[in-house]
DNA sequence: CTGGTTGCAAAGAATTTGCATGTTC
DNA sequence: GAACATGCAAATTCTTTGCAACCAG
């Protein structure tokens, strides 16, 4: 799957219509947006989308990312504090480590995870959404620059 | 370390005045709260609080929290959309897993995760903060009511 | 007494909603 | 042309801030 073949693909489209919804330029925007920033905030949508179409108002934007999520088109994620931050669904699979004191965001492929999320099933039968999940703590830049772990868990 | 044990000991106190700050009926109010509610919002926190005094106001929660926060006393987690959740320091040795159906919040002791957390340090550098870290999916009991991994990942 | 604290009200930031107008099918 | 979408403004929700009155040390 490559960037910009879910925005340009027709079956969501096709789907989106079968649904009883209607196909218009700001939901293509959307997701268009969705698909170049990455993990996006709604804000950071209606910039890009405004590049395009100056006029688009930001609760189009909310309701479209609803929809689009209603779909299965983007996903959110909580990386903390701030906005939920949106991305294509099939560009997800990857978990996120995000630093408390950088704020910088690594995403390591999805498969790390999976012997924690194995066990979580093992011993409590929870299904780990991993598209739902953020890592907090200290990215290795951090450490090295403050100190060793000061305040790391464990 | 039991319930009450942190709220009731004089070694915040003195940290407190060490520091330059006051002890007020406010300040040992909102500990309590934390300690009694467990997962709290600052909300929960201010209609707990205000059971015993009624004119407490929610800024004053606010500008608290951060205080104990900044102690070292409580911490807080995002387990989600709504407003952070906090709890004891001292309490904080369990993850929490967060079911998208029901919203149940599971706490399974942090030992769980050490395997995770030691391969991210190995493979990132990346110290993860284990008091900071929410866990979505679907537990068992709406695995079972809902049918079998619909939507989750792997 | 002196400066840290609080309550109150107003300001912000993020998100949602009602509704008249506009657009897709 | 009818129903769905959008833009706009107002309402919500959550949190922060300015400031005068208050109170802990």
């Amino acid at each position: 799957m490559q960037r910009g073949d879910v925005v340009s693909g027709i079956d969501w489209q096709t789907d989106l219509r079968a649904r009883g919804y209607r196909l218009t330029p700001q939901r293509q925007l959307v997701l268009q947006a969705v698909d170049t920033l990455g993990h996006a905030t709604p804000e950071h949508v209606l910039t890009e989308v405004r590049r395009t179409a100056a006029g688009v108002n930001i609760s189009t934007v909310y309701r479209t990312l609803d929809l689009l999520e209603e779909l299965g088109l983007v996903t959110h994620t909580h990386l903390g504090h701030g906005a939920p931050r949106y991305h294509l669904a099939a560009e997800a699979q990857h978990v996120h480590l995000v630093c408390r004191d950088c704020e910088k965001v690594t995403e390591p492929d999805v498969s790390l995870a999976a012997p924690f999320v194995e066990s979580l099933r093992a011993s409590h039968g929870f299904e780990t959404d991993v598209k739902h999940f953020a890592i907090f703590g200290r990215c290795a830049d951090c450490c090295r620059k403050t100190g060793p772990t000061e305040d790391a868990d464990q």
